[in-house]
Parts: C-alpha cells; structure tokens; sequence
DNA sequence: CTTCGGGATATTGTATACAATGGACCATCG
DNA sequence: CGATGGTCCATTGTATACAATATCCCGAAG
C-alpha cells in the first residue's frame, strides 16, 4: 500500500466533495488499495473533521462505483476485477460514443478551445512520461468533450462512470507506457471529428478507440495481479 | 400539486432508502411537483424521523436526476422539460440497448423466469388501464432485464437513469392510455429475443422500443404543458 | 479438536445541538 | 421614487452525543 493520504483539504467547492476528491484521486492511483476498509472516524480525525461530511463523501464516492458501502458492516474500496473491468468498458463504449457524437453536433468555439487546450496539455503530459499527469490530463480532456455535448444527463452519467475506468487505466500505463501514445492518437482522431462537426465520424472514432483500449488494457490487467483475490 | 406525501415508512433496507423510495414515487406521480422545494426539516418532521436519513435520501434522489441540491440553497424538484427528456432518451437508447444485448447473452434460467412473470404482470396492469400500476410493473420488467445482464456497472448506471425516465412517461400515459398498448409489445419482443439468446435482435427490437416511445412521448410533453417554465 | 453461545468492542445509523450563510424585508438616503 | 445597506430569519452545513448492531474473542460443552 502506498502513501497514506497525503492531501490537503481547501474548500472552495465544499468538505464531502473536496475530500472526495482527494479520497478518489488515491483509490485511482492506489494510495488506498482494494479491498481495504475506510472507517468514518478515522478519516475524520485524519483531517481533523467530523464524521458527517465524511459519510457523505463516502457516498459520492459509491455513486462512481469506487467504494461499496455495506449496511451496519462498513465502506471499503472496491475491488478490481476483469469482470468490473469488462463491465465499464462496455458502458463507456456506448456513453463516450454518444458523447462524441452530441459533442459534435453541439459544440461551441468555447467548447473547442476548451478541447485544443487540453489536448495540447495531453500531449505535453505524455511526454513527461508520468502515468499520474498524463492520466489527470486525460482526463480533462475526456471531461470537455462531454461538457461539449451540452447533455447533461449524459454528463451525470459519465461522471460516474469514468472514476471506474481510471483506476483499470492507471493499471496499465505503469506497467506500459507506451500506451499513453495510442490514447494521444486516438483522441487526436476524435476531437479532430469534433472539430469538423462529423457526428458519425466523432461517434466511430471514439468507440474504435474505447474497444482498443479496452483489449489492450484487459490484456495488461490479466498479465498483472492488479486484482484482490477475494479473501 | 397532488397529496401531499402519504405514504408510510416500513424498515426492510434502511429509512434513507425506504424515504427515497416513497419521495421518487411521489416526484415520478407528480405528488410532488417539478420545482417545489423540498425542506429537510420539514420532511423530517412529517415522518418524524432526524433530518440525517432526509439528507441522505436528498442525495440519493439527487444521483438520480429526480432532485436538485444547491449548496446552502436547498433542494427542489428537478423541472421538466423538453430538452431534459431528449437527454434522458438519448442516453436510454444506448444502455438498454446494451443491457438487452447482454441479457440476450448471459440470461439464466431465472432471470428468464423473472421476466415471463413480470411480463405477465405487465399484461395484467394494461388491461387495468391504470398509467401507475403500469409503469410499476414497466419499472419491474425493465429492472428484470438489467439484471438479467449480469452487468453490476450498467445495473448501477441505468438504476439513476430509468427514474428521470418514469417522469415523462407518467405524463404521456395519463394522456394517452393507448401507448401501454405499445410499450407492451415492445417489451414482448424484447423478451422473445432474450429467450432466443439473440443479441442482435434483442438490442435492436429494444432500440426501436425507445426511439419509438421518444417520438410518441415527446410530442405527447409538447402538447400538454406538463413542463414549469423556469421562475 | 470443533462447535456453540455469550459478552465486550468496534463501527455504523440516527438524533440533536450549534455554526454559518444566503435571502428577504425594511428603513434610510440619494 | 428607486437604490443601498443592515438586520433578522429560514435553512443548510458541521459537530457531537447517543442507540443499535455486527463482529470478534473466549470459554464451555460435546
């Protein structure tokens, strides 16, 4: 297990959802590992907070499938697993699919601003090597082309959904990182399909690159023992 | 605005949930109508309970798109609207149709059990031509398929889309009783093909299912003024 | 040696108390 | 008469206290 929570809380946005965040980035990068348990009280006094705004970031943090929450038995990390793996991918094929395609429909030159930033900032995340970066990078970018399809049911759908994936992600670009390139080229192809309003070409290029990323970090997860055997 | 919260708290899965449950049916019957203010202490006191379960029942409603919570603000009933409705079954037609493909592929007996019952009990509320009793058993068989799909992830994801859903649809069928009628023989199509074991046809009979019904019931919101103009 | 039961303990679920903030109302001033 | 500022109040956010329950440990019985 790793660094125990080394973050800090400031709250411009709110206790439960600052810490949250800080709570999902560790679960994504492994700080906190699956399996383990999350007790309210201790996290509360680790940041020197009360128990409430704990229960609740605990339960955003079950909306995004990345800790399960027992009645009377407790919350841990979820675990990984090829299954849940397999499961995600398969969603995001069809909600990143539909959002790129809304996204090119409905997109504003504010929108695409947004996505030629952090698209340059992707690629200078890459180049640092950094799977952390180049995965905080992704997924911004990832996040501006759902704001672009201006749906934001959709968007509500996403953004519990994409935790999930991040964590399977992470898995694989430390272990090889060279996939960082493939996911730069293949969002390349997408927001350039956004760019010229093509809905169908926004929508192909995007499930083409969700089923490749999918086969190729199914693959790394099975060769790596990522997964908690059930105890 | 209908009567105003009569129903009762039983205990069997946590009062946070079982008051969840209660105010959905409310907001989906329009008890509870699109922008009105939702105080905790009030709903607290009515049931009299502490506002702690409200709160978490708020939150609940929340990642269903039924509620909105403004920080220091309140919360309120999510409004409805057209735009809202185009949202929800955009997204619909994408994750039921890939829960009927996975239904189709990883169906149990059981779960094939499941669903001639609840089907069966579909068939029983259309000939009482009441829009609540049928879009209760509609919930039912709907929640029958995804489960049938195996798929945790997507279970998790179309468990806070199909609410916002039940909306709009409540609307269209106290307005036009006949499109029971249709929803039901689209879902015995569906139902047939998951039989068969046919991923093709199950997604497609259900895709067409949904962009059917979106038609019909967006025409049908267009025309009644079931949405509230924004204050 | 294993199994069953009872009590202690750790932890969550709920209630209540307190703090902080946003909005409304009203008076005053320009 | 309209704008501006200040005070009060309604309501949420956070903290703390209390209740309930699942789990673990240990001892006794088979």
């Amino acid at each position: 297990m790793g660094t125990p929570l080394a973050f800090n809380l400031s709250l411009p946005e709110g206790l439960p959802q600052e810490l949250a965040r800080g709570l999902e980035e560790a679960i994504v990068f492994r700080d906190l590992t699956p399996g383990e348990r999350l007790v309210e009280e201790d996290i509360a006094s680790r940041f020197d907070i009360s128990r409430s705004p704990v229960r609740e970031a605990f339960r955003i943090l079950e909306t995004r499938g990345l800790v399960l929450r027992e009645a009377r038995r407790g919350s841990r990390v979820a675990d990984l697993s090829r299954r849940d793996l397999d499961e995600v991918y398969a969603c995001r094929v069809e909600l990143e699919g539909l959002a790129a395609a809304q996204a090119a429909r409905a997109r504003s030159p504010t929108d695409l601003d947004s996505l030629d930033e952090r698209l340059e900032a992707l690629t200078v995340a890459r180049d640092r090597a950094s799977p952390r970066d180049f995965l905080r990078a992704s997924m911004a970018l990832s996040r501006a082309i759902h704001e672009a399809s201006h749906n934001r049911t959709l968007i509500r759908l996403l953004s519990t959904l994409e935790p999930q994936a991040m964590r399977y992600r992470y898995v694989a670009y430390v272990r090889a990182e060279s996939l960082m390139d493939a996911s730069l080229e293949g969002n390349g192809a997408v927001a350039e399909s956004i760019h010229t309003g093509d809905c169908e070409a926004a929508s192909a290029a995007t499930t083409r690159m969700i089923r490749n990323a999918w086969a190729v970090v199914g693959r790394v997860f099975d060769e790596s023992d990522a997964a908690e055997p059930p105890a």
